[in-house]
DNA sequence: TAGTATACTTAACATTGTTAAGTAAAATAA
DNA sequence: TTATTTTACTTAACAATGTTAAGTATACTA
């Protein structure tokens, strides 16, 4: 009976074939210039294939997507061991952020800007990575606050504040890539440093 | 010699008639669903019609956009008259930012999350009203640094954070409307006072 | 060895942005 | 007035898109 299994295995593998031919065609050419037959060429397959592993290109995107998110919470989660210093790691943390944000712009504006244009209603999704993420963010801001580092007791709003400007900067750095930026890493340091400084006063 | 002008007026007309039907497509629909047939149904004239207006589809978001930056540019200068203390102002200024992208979320967006994907290498053209709005905040932030309220003397970098800091916080009220939000008005005020007081200390 | 399920392809459809060529009507010139 | 040019618009067509329906080999099962 390992026939079955054999052949869930190559399916498997030409899914994967699939998702990260998606991945490199959408990170490099932009989500709405990467049509199907492209993807298809480079695999060496049919367009309709992919139609065989993915409802329709939206959620090919889609799971390009998850995939890169689960990505960011997994570097997220291994500098909260590294450090102790809750700032330090807030810090770090939002860095992190914002360097995944740039690495991968598309799946960044997909998750956090497009997909909720379109799937009204559900702000972050029940169990979502999205929801994982923020929870992580609750985490640090709560031992900031513990520790009397913040000045306002408030988590929520705290974490708002700082999802806010990561959000902010890492959007305008993308969408407007020929605006003359502050050198980036400066302006990233800049934004993490003068939210935090602000939180603390 | 009125023939001339008044064709002109009739040309300026029709102008404005693609314009605006152009705007209500794309605020309702979102401009990748807008064909220019349809724009061209609304108006009851030939698709082939717009392209004696506007050069493509990305001209006619482009012209879209830029009224929408002269209407924010409009709030935004009002503020300026009224205020002395550059802080009180720019306070102002960001609360009214803030406010502007809430009430039209939809212009907002297409102005600085939709038409950055279509028309790339945008950075901010010599002269456009985005380039006005931003030299609108250096103004105040220069006003805010010579009078030694802020502690880093870098004009640009000091108005990109703001800059971030109030895009993100418009953007994360305008796509996640069902996130558990604090009370949008101390969000808002949450943000501005950080960012400022940060940019103090 | 015959039959069936699987994995993939070919061909086609409707729709897209955009261009080239054509056509009436209006303005100008005789 | 009549002929000619300009203007404003339309018709028809192009290539490319996402997607579906139908067809075809091959691999597996009995």
């Amino acid at each position: 009976m390992g026939v079955k299994e054999r052949r869930a295995r190559e399916k498997e593998q030409l899914r994967q074939q699939i998702l990260s031919a998606a991945r490199e065609l959408f990170v490099n050419e932009g989500y709405e210039n990467v049509s199907m037959r492209k993807i298809a060429n480079k695999i060496e397959y049919s367009p309709t294939t992919i139609y065989l592993y993915f409802k329709d290109k939206a959620d090919l995107l889609d799971s390009v997507c998850k995939e890169t998110l689960l990505n960011l919470l997994n570097t997220l989660e291994q500098l909260k061991s590294d450090n102790i210093d809750p700032v330090e790691t807030l810090r770090k943390s939002g860095r992190a952020y914002i360097e995944f944000g740039l690495k991968y712009p598309q799946d960044y504006k997909l998750t956090f800007v497009i997909r909720p244009q379109f799937q009204k209603g559900l702000g972050l999704q029940e169990g979502s990575v999205g929801e994982k993420v923020f929870d992580y963010l609750r985490e640090m801001v709560s031992e900031c606050i513990q520790q009397k580092i913040f000045r306002q007791a408030d988590v929520e709003t705290t974490g708002q504040v700082l999802w806010s400007a990561v959000h902010g900067v890492t959007l305008l750095l993308i969408d407007f890539p020929d605006f003359p930026w502050t050198e980036k890493d400066k302006l990233v340091d800049t934004v993490i440093h003068t939210t935090i400084e602000g939180l603390k006063a």
